[in-house]
DNA sequence: TTGCTTGTCTAGCGATGCTAGGATTCGAGT
DNA sequence: ACTCGAATCCTAGCATCGCTAGACAAGCAA
């Protein structure tokens, strides 16, 4: 038994190798400098031992996510919960996010825009996905105002954070006003 | 001269197929369908004359971005000159929006989610992608609010319109409750 | 020691974006 | 009318991509 465990433990191991060094590529070179060729040759493994970790680059890219989506739901919460007051709060969240986004753009890629394989806003949504939503729900749910459903108004307010990340890193805005365009959207989004 | 007329006169019918090719392609099947080589068999010509017209791949996606930003700017003036009232323009812009993307997603994606080699925000972006930010900014300026800079304002109402069609589009929004998040988005963004 | 499972690698397939270089066509000049 | 030269187009190929088959080696069980 002690020997399968073992095999098994080097097996995890190396498959946070994988994942680790995918990401560490991607933020490094962006997500098309990430093939199986040199991210085997990085691992110091062929490329089909990629292959018995996961279905494909594909599922790389999800586990990089998952990964992506629990530390996001850390930086909100903390962002949030040492924040003062609803608005604070929200401010504190919008900048959370957005400065998440900015510091780590192939995770976020992989969360938003990519096709990691992953199921959203579904049963079988991944945990740690969900619990991102949480994070963001639990601060946003109290300025939704009254009779605004608080999912769908977390589901807007996220919208326009992912839009606003999307856009300015996409080139399509400029960076300086990104201060205050935070500061408009929570003006006028939130219900204090 | 008459010969040369001729030739530059098929060379731009040939460049638009190729253009309106590559659009089709993207519609029916995604931009990963759109290949050099299956783009130049529909066109009955070889590869190498795609490269005649264009710098490479990137500038064909660039070429449909540009057509699809004149066509979204004619569509928004439309719903808007239709509509009465500041509100109600607001809400026709924002329908026609996520209409327009939803409708067109390989168009959407040339235009703001792939790398289509153009500049955006800049003094040397093309005419038609500044014309559909204008068109936007006509109907959108109104509703501003007072001290609010209606290109700012302009701005984040466009992110979050960005946002809820990439997010839809990408399942990580279940489509049913967008009517409702059009309106909420409405509601608290727009000053009337 | 022998046999078998498990693990890993080499080699290769089809497809991608893109390009070099040869062939063909076709108008211009005599 | 005929030749020459330039413009035009295609065949063939390169490097690289994601992914996989099949050979080989390592290591445990009998």
């Amino acid at each position: 038994m002690s020997v399968q465990e073992r095999k098994a433990r080097e097996r995890a191991v190396r498959e946070r190798l994988i994942v680790a060094t995918a990401r560490e590529l991607a933020e490094q070179q962006g997500w098309d400098a990430v093939t199986t060729r040199r991210l085997a040759e990085r691992i110091e493994y062929s490329q089909p031992v990629l292959y018995s970790h996961f279905r494909g680059k594909r599922e790389i890219i999800g586990a990089v996510a998952l990964e992506g989506a629990a530390e996001m739901a850390v930086a909100v919460r903390a962002a949030t919960s040492a924040a003062d007051g609803p608005r604070e709060r929200v401010v504190a969240l919008a900048r959370a996010y957005l400065d998440f986004a900015e510091r780590n753009p192939a995770v976020y890629d992989a969360l938003f825009q990519l096709d990691g394989g992953l199921a959203y806003a579904q049963e079988d949504t991944p945990e740690p996905l969900k619990d991102a939503f949480a994070a963001l729900l639990e601060s946003l749910g109290e300025v939704a105002g009254d009779g605004v459903h608080p999912g769908l108004f977390t589901e807007v307010f996220w919208a326009s954070l992912h839009g606003l990340a999307t856009l300015t890193r996409a080139g399509r805005l400029l960076p300086e006003d990104a201060a205050q365009r935070v500061e408009l959207l929570v003006d006028r989004l939130a219900v204090l």
